[in-house]
DNA sequence: AATAATGATAGAGTTTAGTCTATGATTGGG
DNA sequence: CCCAATCATAGACTAAACTCTATCATTATT
């Protein structure tokens, strides 16, 4: 029955329900004969006859059931799809494939959580790799959306910086600049370097800087994560720097440096292609974060603003 | 998505099977532009983008994937459904709807047995009531298919006789007039006669030949069960006039009696509604059914010259 | 930069699916 | 027997579904 339509099954569904297709008709907005029509191009179309006529009545032959069993099928998947779209209309559902660069381990869980629980029914993926891996995925398009700190040129990409990513110069509590002020950056080329491997994007940002100044930094030691680097600082290793998101659980070993030049203000950024339309999900989450980071940013003050009004108070 | 086509549905599978509109063009021996169009009034329909592009390749978006799910689906529904039909038109499948009046119930299931074992696809129901009840059944189409041995006369009706019902005169084993020969039918009107309920086949039909032999019987006993009236002539209760299949467990106890104008030459019919057409099962058994029992009376036919044979050589 | 491949768009033509009105044929009920 | 109801058929019209050719835009490859 590949020449029948979407139609001429509705029509024959409402005519085999109601066992009629004076009815059929009337429910459809249809008249009679109309009926008729679709149902004997539909007989033709299976090869048997669908209804049986005995005096008034009307019967639905074996292959007649069949067929209205089929029509149901085939409606209830309809009907199901629908739902489907209607709900990814509505957010609620879908997916959100996002890919971050490693350092966004630090700080993008909070946001997706929160966002979890406004639309529950959106699944999300989170995948972690370097620069690198993140452009061969955008090449590949496998995800929504990427969020990385450094814009890629070679690619057309639509981005929005949405939060800030200050470098710093980290150093063991004990470290004797630890409690000096305003520290030339040409200090810190005496010291042991502990850096991420080259094409890393904080090492690609702090060689920038340093060369701007003419400074070379002396690399003691390389290693790929983060998480390394801090345990070698605490070990007293070296210094080295890093965004200041990573630095949260070590707060008490670790000292910032008040290096001159120093924070670097880099940005983190949502990417996408350019020639990608976003989903609806994707694009609701972009605003999403946009709009909590600000909240953060305000609640942050807010607490400054009481500290220091206290400090007024205390004085 | 309710103005889609099933033709769109078969376009958009096709292009989200090769992710690519040329590719899909190709096989459903359309141009491309064609493709093209039929995906986006389906885009128009759906009311979300099913396919993205990102550079030279194309990729489902959620709402794509969706659809295309849903497509498997009803293709699939609509695979089985033709196959179902196929099945139909070859008897593979589908079910046969029998009403037979209750002496049937003594031959009918061995021609249904070897039916069923030719077409194991086909589903049997039989139904075994009396005439009345056989003509409700009839009103309201309930069957394909009527068996019995009288042909209704204020419906319309088809019928065709396939099994002779000979109406013949039990009496028990002992009784005086079981080694008579050639007894006159006067001779019962002194017997007390065991019968069915007025209005029952058989009784109707003893009654019509003896009103036309001047002859009234003397009805002793009236039960409503062939099987009850047997019994009651083994006790010695009285005579009566049965269709000689229901005979066959009771030989050795009982005696068929020799009478003038016995037995009754009656048949059994295969009717059904004229205005309704036989479904193909239903002809197919039909014509099983005149086959069998051709052939079962060729059989008898041979033993029996067997048999006289074997007397011939004995002599 | 040239080329090949892919999808989009425009415009025009054809087919056919869908619809109606009017009428005929059956059938069941009063 | 007539009337009301139901489905079938014929004929004509309309809308739209579908298709094509021709051309353009974009992109990836060489």
């Amino acid at each position: 029955m590949n020449q029948a339509t979407l139609h001429q099954l509705r029509v024959f569904e409402a005519a085999a329900r109601h066992g009629s297709f004076t009815r059929a008709a009337e429910e459809l907005f249809l008249t009679q004969p109309t009926v008729s029509m679709q149902i004997k191009q539909l007989n033709k179309a299976v090869g048997l006859p669908l209804f049986e006529q005995v005096g008034k009545k009307l019967y639905l032959t074996e292959a007649g059931r069949e067929l209205f069993a089929t029509c149901k099928q085939i409606f209830d998947d309809i009907a199901q799809f629908d739902m489907k779209i209607a709900d990814l209309k509505g957010l609620k559902q879908g997916q959100l494939r996002l890919s971050a660069i490693t350092t966004a381990k630090y700080f993008i869980p909070r946001f997706l959580g929160e966002f979890c629980q406004l639309y529950p029914g959106i699944d999300i993926s989170l995948q972690v790799t370097n620069h690198e891996g993140i452009l061969e995925r955008m090449a590949n398009n496998l995800d929504d959306l990427y969020i990385m700190t450094r814009v890629p040129t070679h690619m057309d990409v639509s981005y929005q910086p949405f939060l800030e990513n200050p470098l710093v110069v980290l150093a063991p509590k004990d470290h004797p600049l630890a409690c000096e002020k305003n520290i030339s950056i040409q200090r810190l080329a005496g010291e042991p370097f502990i850096m991420r491997e080259p094409g890393s994007n904080t090492r690609q940002s702090v060689e920038k800087l340093f060369h701007k100044h003419g400074v070379e930094a002396k690399v003691k030691l390389e290693l790929g994560s983060n998480e390394a680097i801090k345990q070698a600082i605490v070990g007293g290793l070296g210094i080295s720097i890093l965004s200041c998101h990573t630095l949260m659980p070590y707060k008490e070993d670790i000292a910032v440096l008040d290096v001159e030049n120093f924070p670097i203000h880099g940005n983190w950024y949502m990417v996408h292609q350019s020639s990608k339309q976003l989903s609806v999900v994707a694009s609701t989450y972009c605003n999403y974060l946009l709009d909590a980071v600000k909240q953060i940013e305000y609640k942050k003050r807010l607490a400054e603003l009481s500290s220091s009004t206290k400090n007024v108070v205390l004085n």
